[in-house]
DNA sequence: CGCCGAGTTGAACTGAATCAAGAAACGTGG
DNA sequence: CCACGTTTCTTGATTCAGTTCAACTCGGCG
């Protein structure tokens, strides 16, 4: 759990007893390689963070899985519109190796909210952090060739080829399975 | 203002105080049409939210214009990047109408949200929309046409026609201007 | 009247998708 | 530890939506 205290820290400053009550209110739990935490669906009412492994979303189009992202361990997941307006979730989460992690469900984080400010603020620094970096590549993302884009994501997320295989990566990217694999065949 | 209250009670239930918190800490502004509200390599310092006319987010791209976003009156804008963290802006904020904002200034927003809990909590669900809103516009548009890009977006901003013209929106949908001009040729 | 920005139309080109086989790698049970 | 089925990855040929470049139209306005 040290690695969630240090991520809500590198946020926030966080007193003794915030810091007790976010150890108090997430749970560690474990998955198998395989094993979906969300299924397509089902309302979300819970937020994860990676301890350990490394997780991917999906949703159905036209038959086919469609990779939305990859998460390595040291970040929160969950199905974001789901969770946050308490709805069916379109996308599904899916450990692609075996992961721990720390949940927490919406009522308790509401909770823990509002009753540490600290914590509070934290959410709020959190959901602008993740609104930015959504913001950030969709706007760097869209001009860049597939190549481009492949080893943009190689760059802060080299070891992305060892946690995942082919076919999700191309599909996160937008780009086809067989044109992601032409590009590793080209030298650099 | 009253456009601003409500924004934020649709969110929150505001009492007295802090509804005469936010009047007093948002200033209102007018531009003229073609006025730069925020210049590309400024730092962004405010955060606006459009009372009247439209507004457009744009950056360079080898020499070339690219609108990011177009917003009508009923919205917060800023260059969020730069906003949140303080850094030079890549992108300028142009007001394509006359138009009325309310501003108020990153250091006056974080005090009034930690003063009035009420608006920290609207702040975390303005941050948790707008990141709901990319995620699902960014997942819902990768496998459109130009064609079903355009009609979608016609669906929710009819007016849009109206308030910006071809190369605008054609740059924001990703698409060239020849074949948004083309679509509109079409019929339906 | 002639210029200018905005929009339209035409023709040629292209990056990446799709369709279609194969080749490797992987793992599970005998 | 090998055989066999399954999944993952590679390679080739073809196709297409949308880009690019270039020229032209239209309406407004000094």
């Amino acid at each position: 759990m040290k690695e969630l205290i240090d991520y809500v820290k590198y946020y926030v400053k966080l007193p003794a007893e915030a810091e007790k009550a976010i150890l108090e209110s997430f749970k560690v739990r474990e998955y198998q390689k395989g094993d979906l935490i969300l299924r397509e669906r089902d309302v979300c009412r819970n937020l994860f963070f990676i301890l350990k492994g490394t997780v991917r979303t999906f949703y159905l189009h036209d038959g086919k899985e469609v990779t939305t992202w990859i998460y390595p361990n040291g970040y929160f997941v969950t199905a974001w519109s789901s969770f946050l307006l308490e709805k069916e979730s379109f996308e599904s989460v899916h450990a692609i190796e075996n992961t721990t992690v720390a949940v927490i469900n919406k009522l308790t984080l509401n909770d823990v909210y509002d009753k540490r400010i600290s914590i509070g603020r934290f959410g709020r620094f959190l959901a602008e952090e993740k609104m930015n970096g959504k913001d950030e590549y969709s706007k760097g993302y869209m001009f860049l060739s597939a190549k481009e884009k492949y080893n943009n994501l190689l760059s802060f997320f080299p070891d992305i080829v060892q946690r995942a295989n082919l076919g999700y990566i191309a599909s996160m990217l937008g780009i086809s399975q067989e044109t992601l694999s032409r590009l590793r065949g080209e030298k650099s």
